[in-house]
RNA sequence: GGUCCUGUGGCCGAGUGGCUAGGCAGAGCUCUGCAAAAGCUUCUACAGCGGUUCGAAUCCGCUCGGGACCUCCA
């Protein structure tokens, strides 16, 4: 069975081939490093973290590219231009560089946290001005953009009218019609220089007190918000490639503008695949600065958001996030992390009790259960290749965690399953929990010290046990639970332990 | 106003016309010195009204509610 996504190009799933067989170039719509990243922005970058992983356990070998925005974005159409970063670095009284840095390292950090593996590339604005400076130059050439007043905009009207010709209209990704735009897009103010309205900017004119310049052939400016994704996707995977993915609200205007430029200097669309993500709302409510109700990642791993009743493990926002299908909106709550929380420590008590169970049972002697745990994992493939269905992944290994921790515990009898379908089990979790999905212990249980000072204590409860002096063991247990520390009594006698947060 | 998505049990969330998704929470039981953990059992669903169909959470229509985008957005 081979792997199929949801086009939104095409708007139906569709069978992925890439280009060249065997590769893949992959392009995610990465970070605006002028403030710190939010709840919100963790769910593309774990979403395509876990589509470059599944790509490369496919046998792929992937360039995946996630740029950094570092420069050129405007603050608001109709306002007078400004790069934010310039803005917010006066506020701040650091340089932009300075400023950007900070903002990067914060992002990196987050996406450390997350088990997100880095990018094959992470090109930055700043870094490829030439390259975009190049890019507007061919794109005037060609007719489809004009200078006004020291700015370049693309002209969307004739780019719109001969592209339609051509079967690519201005519009196709995001189904939208440019007539019914022209008609209903909300009334700007000093948008004298472009010929019209959906134009959009290739290139700035910057004001004196703008800090970000660079020279280009049109004056000092700084390139629009669209043109560095053009221009870094096409430098780095080439005029065609793979997939493009970010968040659903860049579908319009940012990639259909990216298509429109990259189509001019190309004569193709530059990706065959784009992939969507869609938004975590909070209350129902979309999770952006407009809307001033986002969580800040530092705040939420620290739990200091007022909103928040405790911090949550970035493993615990991971686990959260995979347990809801990529193109679902997915709404934030104490109590949905909660039951994240306890799900992802279940299950994962579950995966470790796997890896002590035994594979040396020649065949099963419950032949139903044995065929029934050989089908959820036989799914756990299907479910990825529909369109990476992490939810109905996870779903089946909650399923399969009563069976494992029944043999664990006795409940079930250790002959029940065949051994080689326990292997099978202990591969499939370590793959698709760890390799896969990128997920870890939230907490290192193979701490020596610990784990010594640990099993010291439980030695003298086991004693106190023997001499039924309760009162000692019982002591033990219970200051340690307080110290959040749990002890639980196997049923072979044995004594395990884990950390609550 | 335009384009599109969406409405599932206390909460989150998956759902390919027929076969109880799953998680968290609740209840009961087993095990246990007592717990915890684990296992077993169990209660609440498909916004409303029509239609198509032998059969609809799923397809179609209407109504109502929520949301996204329409040039800052992940």
């Amino acid at each position: 069975m081979s792997l199929k996504v949801y086009n939104s190009l095409t708007r139906q799933k569709e069978v992925f081939t890439p280009i060249i067989e065997g590769h893949v170039g992959m392009y995610v719509c990465g970070p605006t490093v002028s403030g710190e990243s939010h709840l919100g922005h963790a769910r593309p970058f774990i979403t395509f973290d876990v589509v470059y992983r599944y790509l490369m356990h496919l046998g792929y070998k992937v360039r995946y590219v996630r740029n950094i925005t570092d420069a050129g974005h405007f603050e608001e159409e109709g306002r007078e231009a400004e790069d934010k970063i310039s803005k917010k670095a006066a506020v701040e009284r650091l340089e932009p560089m300075e400023l950007v840095q900070k903002y990067t390292n914060l992002y990196h950090w987050a996406m450390a946290q997350f088990n997100n593996l880095p990018p094959s590339i992470e090109p930055t604005a700043t870094g490829h001005i030439v390259e975009q400076i190049e890019m507007i130059k061919k794109i005037i050439e060609d007719g489809y953009a004009y200078e006004a007043n020291g700015s370049v905009y693309f002209d969307v009207e004739k780019y719109h009218r001969d592209y339609s010709a051509k079967g690519m209209p201005y519009g196709m990704l995001s189904g939208r019609n440019l007539d019914e735009q022209l008609d209903t897009t909300r009334e700007l103010d000093n948008q004298e220089e472009k010929r019209n309205k959906s134009d959009f900017a290739l290139w700035k004119n910057a004001p004196p007190e703008h800090i970000m310049r660079w020279a280009s052939p049109w004056g000092e400016g700084f390139p629009g918000w669209h043109i560095e994704c053009s221009a870094m996707s096409t430098k780095y995977l080439g005029e065609e490639f793979d997939i493009h993915g970010g968040g659903m609200d860049l579908q319009f205007p940012h990639h259909e503008c990216e298509i429109a430029q990259s189509t001019v200097c190309n004569h193709k669309t530059p990706a065959r695949y784009w992939l969507h993500n869609n938004m975590i709302t909070i209350n129902g409510k979309k999770m952006g600065k407009s809307y001033n109700n986002v969580i800040k990642l530092s705040e939420l791993f620290a739990g200091t958001h007022p909103i928040l009743e405790q911090p949550y493990h970035p493993m615990t926002i991971r686990f959260f996030i995979l347990q809801s299908h990529y193109r679902s909106t997915l709404d934030f709550s104490n109590e949905a992390l909660q039951s994240a929380e306890k799900g992802m420590k279940r299950l994962w008590e579950a995966y470790e009790n796997l890896q002590k169970l035994s594979t040396d049972n020649a065949s099963a002697a419950d032949t139903a259960l044995d065929q029934k745990v050989q089908q959820l994992l036989a799914e756990l493939y299907e479910f990825m290749n529909d369109d990476l269905n992490t939810a109905k992944v996870l779903a089946n290994l909650f399923e399969l965690a009563p069976i494992i921790n029944s043999i664990r515990h006795g409940q079930t009898a250790a002959n029940a399953v065949a051994g080689s379908t326990i292997a099978k089990m202990q591969q499939y979790f370590h793959l698709f929990l760890e390799e896969i999905f990128g997920l870890k212990a939230e907490q290192a249980n193979d701490d020596n010290k610990l784990g010594g000072v640990l099993q010291l204590l439980i030695d003298i409860r086991k004693d106190a046990k023997s001499r039924k002096d309760y009162v000692t063991s019982d002591k033990i247990r219970n200051e340690l639970a307080t110290l959040g520390i749990q002890l639980k009594d196997e049923k072979d006698g044995s004594v395990s332990w884990s950390i609550n947060n």
